[in-house]
DNA sequence: AGACCATGCACAAACGATTGCGCAAAACAG
DNA sequence: CTGTTTTGCGCAATCGTTTGTGCATGGTCT
């Protein structure tokens, strides 16, 4: 009934040194050369009292904390919490844990949130960047392995698992235009974010190439910009566009409540196609055709990867090289255009 | 220059002791009655080496980890999400951060977390539980201060923060009813779980006493459970019920699914509404009447009741009554019946 | 019998921070 | 000039683990 639980009190109870109760309860103990008989003692005792080492101390002796550390732009965000239900459930499999921040789509707080990952010593770092510039990531990587997943730089040594957003951009716009719609609006996300630059590449390329009309307008991946910029877009006009491509789900949304609010009837009057994978969009009404990105793949390779990293500092070996993936994403077709 | 940043490191370099530059840097240095000459020099040599305080270390020595362990049935689930980032933000802004478990609504995955939450010394925990009884959680607040949220136990001592699931499916109820409706069927989640009984029971009530037709079925909230549930009822006869009460969102898109496989059109031939507070119901069509929960509020009160208790545990306090809050929803009313 | 080796375990130093206690030197009083 | 107080700071223990090293004991070999 000894109060305290740890090596200090199993130790005393059986009569062996904390060091002999360490070596067996972590399994060191042929290493160690420990006696059959000190074996069964001590992890007789240990189950008894139901011990289980203090992490925390562990942590500090062995600069190894079992934890990951995961910042996100925004958690509510389904998407992320999505990619965070999936990258969490990885690390579990493998014993670790995971530390969570929202950097709310500010620099700054994704700053804060890596010093905390390093002031609480994570043994890797998995993050979807908002920083306009590598340079910050760059440095952290040099002490701490880091993947980024969903976003990602433009030059940069830093190891990264997207999904090709040039490649979905261009199936979409291709769609549409196979489609028949002869004039395209994409309302976009963050102009500064890669997967939004990859995907107006695509989406240009794919409707340039074809001769069709296009544009872009928009700033943000929420449902506010969405309604905006569909409410600017339409409002002179109901048919001044024929089909929209919103770069998220949110930017559907808000688009969708414009032009109802329009008296436009999305999938009849325009055809509407998004980017995103959330299951609610097979109930909309008509259901809608999109871009889904293989979120679970994306969710093991970034682990595995960050794992991989994690092993090689272990073993004291250099830095690997860098994995940079891009996995196509898939386009599921609906009814809405 | 150093390599390493400790206060070792900034002890020699200014020639203090290492006590004297942890109190300087803690900000203890008039309770030590340091001199203002060693307070100036400690500061800029740490300033200077970007010094940052092993939080590991400091979590060992003190016992407190400024760290608040999260375990939620399922972060991938939106409603989840949203209290997620709530409470995150909210511990973000009190100097705190998030440890995360998902239990996947498995109570040996919940002892899990709970365990290895306190294996690494949090200072506190909010859970949305998923055992059948209270008695682990309970024996776990005796150690720990622990709030819950949303989803709680009958006869408990424990604290909790959760909807008055009753008055809401009350109200939602009493709207069917006073829209005319005639033979109303709930689609529930979690049999089990004091949310589901507490808004059959308001259900029920709410129909009893106007006397009208009802039934519940199901027992989980899936979208799986939603389709199953909808196709039984309606599949020998569309017209075997005139509304429909989905217990959660994920409930409402099976069972919308599953109406438009049989040809009913939902919100015409079959009144729904819903549960949960999804932004996307306001963009379906129509539009879905249902019941919000104040996930902001919920949230926020969780964490002020946990910081409450874990004050007082730091000043040897003890325990504070438990808080035992329900919060009353809102009916936000669309088209869809 | 002496040299030698294998066995089985304990000692003690880390990891980096916090903190009770006490020791010098300076200041002051008598 | 001695005795007391104040000021300013350092010593060393502590949190609970891990791990390099070393020391007995007993057995084997020549």
């Amino acid at each position: 009934m000894g109060n305290k639980n740890n090596l200090a009190a199993i130790s005393e109870r059986t009569g062996y040194s904390v060091s002999t109760v360490s070596r067996v309860l972590s399994g060191k103990a042929e290493k160690y050369r420990i006696s059959a008989e000190a074996i069964a003692k001590v992890t007789e005792e240990a189950h008894r009292c139901n011990y289980r080492p203090n992490l925390v101390a562990q942590s500090l002796r062995t600069r190894q904390s079992q934890t990951v550390g995961l910042v996100v732009p925004g958690i509510d965000n389904p998407f992320f919490a999505t990619l965070a239900s999936v990258i969490n459930a990885q690390l579990v499999q493998h014993g670790y844990h995971t530390l969570l921040a929202d950097s709310r789509e500010n620099p700054e707080e994704e700053i804060q949130a890596m010093e905390m990952f390093q002031d609480r010593n994570v043994d890797g770092i998995i993050a979807v960047p908002v920083a306009p510039t590598p340079e910050y990531h760059e440095r952290v990587s040099q002490d701490i392995p880091l993947v980024l997943i969903d976003r990602y730089f433009d030059k940069t040594s830093l190891s990264y698992v997207c999904t090709d957003n040039y490649a979905g951009a261009y199936m979409a716009a291709k769609y549409l235009a196979d489609k028949g719609y002869k004039r395209i609006l994409a309302i976009q996300g963050v102009p500064a974010s890669m997967p939004n630059r990859e995907r107006v590449r695509g989406f240009q390329d794919a409707l340039h190439e074809r001769g069709i009309e296009n544009q872009v307008r928009g700033d943000a991946f929420s449902v506010e910009n969405g309604r905006r910029e569909a409410l600017a877009a339409f409002s002179g006009n109901p048919k001044a566009y024929d089909a929209i491509f919103a770069f998220s789900s949110t930017i559907l949304l808000g688009a969708i409540s414009a032009l109802r609010r329009l008296g436009i009837t999305e999938g009849k009057d325009v055809g509407v196609i998004s980017y995103d994978n959330n299951g609610f969009l097979d109930f909309m009404n008509p259901a809608v055709t999109r871009v889904e990105q293989p979120l679970q793949e994306a969710g093991e390779i970034a682990v595995s990867t960050l794992f991989s990293f994690m092993e090689a500092r272990r073993a004291g070996l250099p830095h690997p090289a860098p994995v940079q993936q891009l996995i196509r994403p898939t386009l599921v077709i609906r009814e809405s255009c």
